[in-house]
DNA sequence: AAATCTCCCTGTAGGC
DNA sequence: TGCCTACAGGGAGATT
């Protein structure tokens, strides 16, 4: 499932092949994704140049003239370039061919994700215009999850994953943020003290850093490659690893469902 | 308003 | 080996 990390990686790796490109066709093969793929975008968008891509949240928004593309990878999807004429296989849902021989293909197993278009504006698009600051930014600090959480009475771990608040905390992020920071995922958004929202806002920032730039050193090949930047597994701390050992103090990591999410947490490092 | 539930989909894992 | 079922998960939208 793409994270932001790998989302803003996509975006890395997708962008110096598209930027300034002009889009020659483009070929839907499974319009059924989360929402039908329109079909508008066959005809609306060959002769417009893709300006720029850029992220928010974990939407990539390519922008042209005419308006903006508007992609997500949901849970299992993926973007890369690859070579005019590749054929394509099973989950490539999506081709977007450039005047110059770039095609960037959209894959998508699960089809969880997105394709939509986005006439001139994205200003107050209801995909977008109700999303929390982006966690990287000055936006997002500390003192807003302090001023959120009052009087909330949900789970820490649902409160930083909920996208009013911060953008982008995906499930592994939010545990392992939450694991680092030492806080129990299951206590109580409001009654978390100011001093461990600031330290869980910068761990939140430097989790996330990190990983993106762990994304670009292994940037995976996104010409002609898979196009999926991987999750950096060995460096999990805490998901995924429901039953084995805490890095910190050896006591077995305990696994429990909140808000129907898988979530591990040490209960000795972690109140 | 806030919290919880449902649903979209298919690869993978586990049971037999 | 193969069949069957349960499950995971982002997040919008519905429901409580």
């Amino acid at each position: 499932m793409p994270e932001l990390p790998e989302v803003e990686t996509t975006r890395r790796g997708i962008e110096p092949h598209i930027r300034d490109a002009e889009i020659a066709e483009v070929v839907v093969r499974q319009p059924r994704l989360r929402w039908p793929v329109p079909e508008e975008i066959s005809s609306v968008l060959p002769g417009l140049v893709v300006e720029r891509v850029e992220r928010r949240a974990k939407y990539l928004l390519l922008y042209t003239p005419a308006g903006v593309l508007i992609i997500h990878l949901g849970m299992s999807g993926s973007l890369r370039i690859v070579k005019t004429g590749e054929s394509p296989a099973k989950h490539d849902h999506v081709d977007i061919l450039f005047r110059g021989g770039q095609v960037l293909r959209y894959t998508d197993p699960r089809r969880f994700g997105a394709v939509l278009w986005q006439p001139e504006s994205i200003v107050g698009h209801p995909l977008l215009k109700n999303l929390g600051p982006e966690p990287l930014s000055e936006d997002f600090d500390g003192e807003r999850l302090f001023a959120c959480s009052r009087q909330k009475k949900q789970p820490v771990k649902t409160f930083i994953m909920d996208n009013h608040v911060v953008v982008g905390v995906g499930n592994i992020y939010a545990n392992e943020a939450l694991f680092e920071a030492g806080v129990d995922p299951r206590k109580a958004a409001g009654r978390i003290s100011r001093q461990r929202y600031l330290r869980l806002a910068e761990i939140i920032k430097r989790v996330l850093a990190r990983a993106i730039e762990q994304g670009g050193a292994t940037l995976k090949d996104f010409v002609g490659g898979d196009g999926k930047p991987g999750y950096f597994q060995q460096q999990l701390q805490v998901y995924g690893r429901g039953g084995e050992k805490c890095r910190g103090c050896q006591k077995i990591l305990k696994e429990v469902k909140i808000g129907q999410r898988a979530t591990v947490f040490c209960s000795q490092c972690q109140r």
